[in-house]
DNA sequence: ATAGGTTGTCGAAGCGCTTCGATACCGAAT
DNA sequence: ATTCGGTATCGAAGCGCTTCGACAACCTAT
């Protein structure tokens, strides 16, 4: 293991001068500084981690915590995962993996070890129990979510109310009387995460304004939950001519019942989802959506962070845009007989 | 931020009697213990993660190397990251996230620096340029997956060749001769990764074994690229009887399809699939299928890396032995007319 | 009673780095 | 010629922890 030490011994310099060249710190005479990069190039000199966290006081390790349940939009969660990790690299830092079950505690071991400069946590719920902890240690974080108190956090997240609102404007305009909505698993609702219940809020306001019927039902993923509510909805509603579908695992389970019950597709029913890019255009059909920018999530968050440590960056809640791709899921009402 | 000097004088005690309380590694009277560890409560007190790194030169850090790209088996990789996170916990380790984007700079970057003790690399290939690398260090890692040459290395991964050859055994069992093979994206096989190589391999010698015909044809995922790879084979064999899926978005489109055709599953066509439970058991068919064990994945893994970091534990392949479900989309072949 | 072992605790020496004066040198301004 | 401000470098003091050797204090076997 090469030091600093020997690097500075090698170059002929002083260790201190090694470290100025490396930090950039105090200015260097471009000769001094040639002839220590190549010591370190010739010597493979990696700086210890461990020594540079001690002495400076920062890791240039970012915490992010996910959920431990992979029941729910995976594909997002592991692509904002992605999206952080590589946004944080190209800061100069490196993600630190917590999963959600250590919940508090794990707030408190990182914010306390100076394991991590700071944190990012995902799935957060309305009254999340870390927010506490959050505010109470002064550990700079960002939260992927909303929760339902926003003072004192910086928070990012897709704005899942005005998504609501878009996709019943969207059917609506297309002369959509009676619009049924597919939610997520009613655990998530029982848990009041937050983007669950602020969809319902913009979908629920946006149809009253507009003067449409909505009926919300949550569903559990998957091809028999799905018959189940899908005939509930069509026995409560005769009339639903277009449908919102906020559940991945839903989807494709959805196409398949319309088509086996003679339902074409956008003809007798229009369809919406609430999904990544993705499961919109490999679904059986492609899939008029609202995406749900993960990329541009976890890239904003570590932005955040990355400002918050260099002192810039307040707190704030920024909500992305959402947008409505129109493919082919979605058409005219059909005229009532 | 509480130091250990600081719970050391609270205690009264010195320094180093509040390190081996922590550490276990000198007996300390009970009563001494006690008296530190109330200490530590009172103050809230959290060694600091650099210092002791620096001192002891172990991060109880583990590093986890993930493809960048989210193309592929995405919910896989999802649970493994989450099981190996879990598991280190379980052995005092956090984990470090690493995106394969650095390819083999993060070897010599974690390696160099000391941030992490050991690494786990996921997605390997069979010709991984990461592996010269890991040789040459004395990086204690472990693969998740299995490259050609495995000298050297600790590996753990499902047995592909005996999936293959368990897949097609059950079909030829019930008296499927024609037996096609829905494969994962070109991309996958040109990348020559590994584990898509020794399934064909196993489902090929099992059915040259057991004397059934078998087409393989790769297939991106989604509906449309379905729809042409279904066609295909079934213009080239038509009497096929039995398919193997091993590309996760390729399963609900091929049971779209095969519905639409009018092929009952599994009256005229058997399917098996190689997919995590969760898929077999929310698709619209209950299918038949090989599961991807992959919370055992990261479990082993984590237990193998510790276990090298305890000097215990060698170099070593490990090939978990797969179990087929039987479940609703597997029957008995159609006697041919 | 004495040598020899245990057991429990302490002090001090680092681990490899950052950072803060201090110092030495230079050219520019007086 | 003298002073000043800037630039480039060095030395030393820590950062908070682990760990080793030393040393009492006590117990046991002779």
């Amino acid at each position: 293991m090469v030091t600093l030490a020997e690097v500075a011994q090698h170059a002929g310099v002083s260790a201190s001068t090694v470290s100025y060249v490396l930090s950039g710190k105090r200015s260097i005479s471009a000769n001094t500084r040639q002839r220590v990069e190549r010591s370190i190039r010739e010597l493979g000199y990696h700086p210890n981690a461990g020594a540079r966290a001690l002495a400076s006081s920062r890791s240039n390790i970012i915490a992010l915590m996910i959920p431990l349940r992979t029941d729910m939009y995976v594909p997002v969660m592991m692509e904002i995962a992605i999206a952080v990790a590589t946004a944080a690299r190209t800061h100069g830092y490196d993600v630190l993996l917590l999963t959600g079950e250590e919940g508090p505690d794990a707030v408190r071991r990182v914010a306390g070890s100076g394991l991590a400069d700071g944190m990012i946590l995902m799935d957060v719920e309305l009254d999340d129990e870390r927010l506490p902890l959050l505010r109470a240690t002064d550990q700079p974080s960002v939260l992927i979510g909303l929760p339902a108190d926003t003072t004192g956090l910086t928070c990012v997240d897709l704005d899942f109310r005005a998504t609501g609102a878009l996709c019943v404007e969207h059917l609506a305009k297309q002369g959509h009387q009676d619009i049924a909505v597919i939610g997520e698993a009613p655990a998530v609702y029982e848990r009041h995460t937050g983007f669950a219940e602020r969809t319902l809020d913009g979908l629920r306001s946006r149809s009253r304004e507009l003067g449409v019927r909505l009926l919300h039902r949550p569903c559990e993923g998957g091809y028999d939950a799905m018959a189940v509510t899908l005939a509930r909805i069509l026995d409560e509603r005769p009339d639903t001519s277009g449908i919102i579908v906020q559940n991945e695992s839903a989807v494709e389970p959805l196409l398949a019942l319309l088509r086996q019950q003679g339902r074409a597709v956008p003809e007798d029913v229009s369809v919406v989802a609430i999904c990544p890019d993705q499961v919109a255009t490999q679904a059986s059909v492609r899939l008029t959506s609202v995406a749900i920018p993960a990329q541009e999530m976890g890239r904003h968050a570590v932005e955040h962070l990355v400002a918050k440590f260099e002192g810039r960056g307040s707190d704030e809640v920024v909500l992305l845009a959402p947008e409505l791709t129109v493919r082919g899921s979605t058409g005219p009402a059909p005229t009532r007989p």
